[in-house]
DNA sequence: TGTACATCAGTGAACGCGCGTTCACTGATGTAC
DNA sequence: TGTACATCAGTGAACGCGCGTTCACTGATGTAC
């Protein structure tokens, strides 16, 4: 790798860091352009060159928190034989990830459908496709051992997302009685009930 | 109640339809006072007199919109004597409202953690209250007879709605594979497995 | 009943601000001959 | 090896646009005496 492609490299990191920043600091309203520019010392026309355009920045901001956390996951699904001590531990990773990164998981809820994702769809679907085909894999066997309930792909994720994607937004936006923690105890066993064939 | 006042709420109500209609056909992006007044026909002055800025008609939507879906959950929970057939009615009544009022589910989603939001967190709590009240009173008497699984109330929500609520936001997205129908179909049994103590 | 005043919904031109974007430019590195 | 040129990351002043907001105003309705 030549020293231009290092330099490009560490230029592409700075503005998706400090992007980061920006939002955990500023929140949707903050996060601007000129905010990151002033915030990283990069030159708006650098961005240009980089990302296109701003839009073009915070999906590729979105990608790298999501494939982070997907990457949480699927590390934690993939060493379980037990298709429960699966469930139990891909739900935990995913509150897990919530409380050590805070602004990565906030960024995600936020911007999951805003304005600037349409036009990235296909770029942030290839970024996750090849994570949640190594989810669809571990569980595809489960199914058939008539372990975890023969739903649509799409549905038994709702069933293992949703109550813990909902509970990080409603801690994310600083509800009171939303614990990560109490929420680590007591909700896998439940998401587990309800995915389970038996 | 005198002409004035029929006059006024004639035009808050004009502006919380357009405001509506506006998001839906433009998104986000779109959303902003200059369109809502130039759909309304109403002044941009009359809009302040309402409302005292934009997120103040923002908020009011919101608030609105939370109530109705609220109010149908409610509806269908309290005429059940059944732990389990109240909450199947609630969850399919979850999805049925995003289907019939796909705007105002829209709306609820992509606005709620919105920047407009935390200066009137006060006043959309007070008008969430006594529905989430009402689906509490419902809740307590089936916890306390073994029949519902005994959770803080807030972990006991996660689990009734996030499934669901996951569910809404990917098919207000486009994601394909997911069907409103079929969801209503095969999530409540299984987000009632999730909730029952036994 | 008639007159004077108060209240308040509603108007819309005008404003300033800050946003995303553009573009002519620099200079370091790589390549051709 | 030396020279000329191509490539490309990066700069930053300048721009126009459209946003939310302000404010002096109108006119219809309600109230006091």
């Amino acid at each position: 790798m030549s020293p231009r492609h290092r330099t490009t490299a560490g230029t592409v990191e700075r503005l998706l860091d400090t992007a980061l920043d920006v939002y955990a600091r500023d929140g949707r309203e903050g996060f601007t352009m000129s905010a990151v520019i002033k915030e990283s010392g990069v030159s708006s026309g650098s961005l240009y060159h980089h990302f296109g355009n701003f839009d073009g920045l915070a999906a590729a901001l979105y990608t790298r928190c999501m494939t982070r956390l997907l990457e949480a996951m699927v590390a934690a699904l993939e060493p379980c034989e037990d298709a429960r001590e699966g469930v139990l531990a891909a739900t935990r990773a995913y509150l897990r990830f919530a409380a050590e990164h805070r602004a990565e998981a906030e960024f995600i809820h936020a911007s999951a459908y805003a304005a600037f994702l349409p036009a990235h769809a296909a770029a942030v679907a290839g970024a996750k496709e090849p994570l949640l085909r190594r989810m669809m894999d571990w569980a595809a066997p489960r199914v058939a051992a008539g372990e975890i309930v023969d739903l649509p792909p799409a549905l038994l994720e709702m069933l293992l997302i949703g109550p813990v994607a909902e509970t990080v937004r409603r801690w994310l936006a600083g509800a009171p009685g939303v614990g990560l923690d109490e929420a680590a105890e007591l909700l896998p066993e439940r998401v587990w009930r309800s995915v389970s064939a038996r």
